[in-house]
DNA sequence: GGCCCTCATTACATCGATGTAACGTGTTGC
DNA sequence: GCAACACGTTACATCGATGTAATGAGGGCC
């Protein structure tokens, strides 16, 4: 049977309590005590059960980290970056995917305010509706991306002036005929929505006129998706000047479709992502996308997320991180 | 305040026990009780306290999984399945990075031992050292892949058949000159050792003479490290006529460096990979790779992870997982 | 020397859910 | 009509750690 606090108490011949404070440090123990309790502890190999410590105190060192697809790139590093932080403060981290079923995030409430969670760092696809739930007895929320709402603490990267700065870089390439692609299929996503605008705004500033044939939607933002799109779309469309994928992982499914058909990059057509993912680098060509620091998404997060826990009372907080537009060989300058 | 079975009793009339009676369904109650307790807990919006639950029945309903390195697709992928098999069948998931650390392995170890976790679903690296600890006091642990010692119920595919398999397929289509990418560099480990194995089974067969300076070692099995040891390769050797990398991430790294010097693929060198992940089918050209079902490999480990919770003391079981060879266009037979 | 104060340590209750064993009810059998 | 029997329900103890309030010992001060 493992070792309990009476198990090391009875051998260091002290009480459960002294053993309790031991560990937690608040309460002073003299060091010939304390000496003894650790010795205890190390030959007992006491691990104490964070059941029942957290049962006790209310809190189990453990936040959740919800996403909609941990199999896609982007989520997959956010997730890295985010158990990475986590740890190094102590936390763990309980991975729940939300996929795009919204009866997933519901469980996911309930499942966080069953008090195994302290917090919960939510990356919302759908969710508008369900995030409604957000302060009836659930634990503290911080949101990544963008959300319509302004339901919990928010950590994102500003989609409207990433997606216009993308955009007038490659106007500034002599680019003409720019489209996008991922814009809002069926389920309207709010990232689709934002930068779809930053787009137009760029337009307007290049003085490029708005061209609805342009704008490729795509149901969903993966490889697959994307190149089933792209294709069906030359199918029916002559080649842009560039094409603007709202994600990495569409532009690699856009530049193996491209490739496909023979349609060379940059030559032909300039391509360019959103997230800079690790694999944008290594991609053929290499893909010129929105990059940020996802280690500062998740530290800001974690952040935001532990300072809730303190106070729960003030005021919503929005950080927003900084982009940059990596320019690499899929945009590179025409002769 | 947040509702406890006390106050579902008190509001349903009836004792504590009667209302978790209802919620476990073991012990039966009538249904004019059952009924009014239903109602009671809807009323209150009861959220069970699982902190409590699992104190007192030893059992959290969270499992661990551990990885090297979540930013990795071939993790991510293994990961985004665990999770969505595991939830499927009412478990959670607590998400550990190893990294390249043991002492992040050890950490894992006394957290798993800490009775949030009631399993551990582990992918080693280093490791063989550390698992040393398996059976101390630990829940019940299974491994996935290669693995020296028999410490553990594991799950895994054969890498010594299936690295053979791409071999002999590569020769196959007529290139002799065959090189992996990804050898054990520094610390050795046992996919390494057990690919090249099969690498050099299938060239006795295909009776190609052993080449050392078609071994090419890799630190670390990432795009960045492959792409460096290709390229300080093919700085100091001929081009070969085939490359096998021994993970898809290092072949997207490698098809990076081969585009960039102008080496066409497949025309004058052949790439093949290991593992199937999403982007191996957009990668330019689409890979040819080592293909295994990854959700097969998650519901195994599950299975074998929830029979050992029945019974501790059974013989340790190995269940190896299908593999295939899919060829795609970037080994496509020369003219 | 006696009193008080400090500071480490202790006994006990508590967090919330659930197994155990005892306890009513209402039914069946003779 | 009374004993025996189900079956649902209850009181109580328990899981392990920790906050609270009380206890004890030791030291300093007058």
């Amino acid at each position: 049977m493992r070792a309990t606090v009476k198990d090391v108490a009875r051998l260091a011949g002290v009480s459960p309590k002294t053993v309790s404070n031991v560990m937690n440090g608040i309460v002073p123990v003299s060091g010939p005590t304390r000496f003894r309790v650790e010795q205890a502890m190390a030959e007992l190999d006491y691990v104490p059960n964070l059941s029942a410590r957290g049962l006790r105190n209310g809190r189990s060192g453990v936040i959740a980290l919800a996403l909609p697809d941990l199999g896609t790139p982007y989520s997959a590093e956010i997730a890295h970056s985010v158990v990475e932080v986590a740890h190094q403060q102590g936390w763990s981290v309980q991975i729940e995917e939300t996929g795009s079923d919204p009866t997933r995030e519901y469980e996911l409430m309930s499942r966080a305010r069953s008090n195994l969670i302290d917090g919960l760092i939510l990356n919302p696809v759908v969710l508008d509706q369900s995030a409604v739930k957000v302060g009836v007895s659930l634990p503290p929320v911080v949101l990544l991306g963008e959300v319509s709402q302004k339901l919990a603490d928010r950590v994102w990267v500003d989609s409207i002036a990433a997606a216009r700065d993308m955009t007038l870089a490659l106007g500034r390439t002599g680019r003409q005929r720019i489209a996008v692609l991922g814009a809002a299929g069926g389920r309207g996503s709010a990232a689709a929505a934002l930068r779809t605008r930053g787009y137009q705004d760029a337009l307007g500033e290049l003085g490029i006129p708005w061209d609805d044939s342009l704008v490729i939607p795509c149901e969903k933002w993966s490889p697959d998706s994307a190149a089933r799109a792209l294709t069906a779309y030359l199918d029916a469309n002559p080649v842009p000047d560039a094409l603007f994928c709202f994600t990495d992982s569409m532009a690699i499914g856009a530049l193996s479709v491209l490739w496909k058909r023979g349609i060379r990059v940059p030559e032909d057509i300039a391509l360019a992502g959103f997230d800079d993912i690790a694999d944008a680098k290594f991609a053929v060509p290499s893909l010129t996308t929105v990059s940020f620091d996802k280690r500062r998404v998740a530290s800001e997060a974690l952040r935001l997320l532990t300072e809730r826990m303190q106070d729960r009372e003030g005021p919503q907080r929005v950080v927003a991180i900084d982009y940059e537009i990596v320019e690499r060989e899929s945009t590179v300058n025409g002769p």
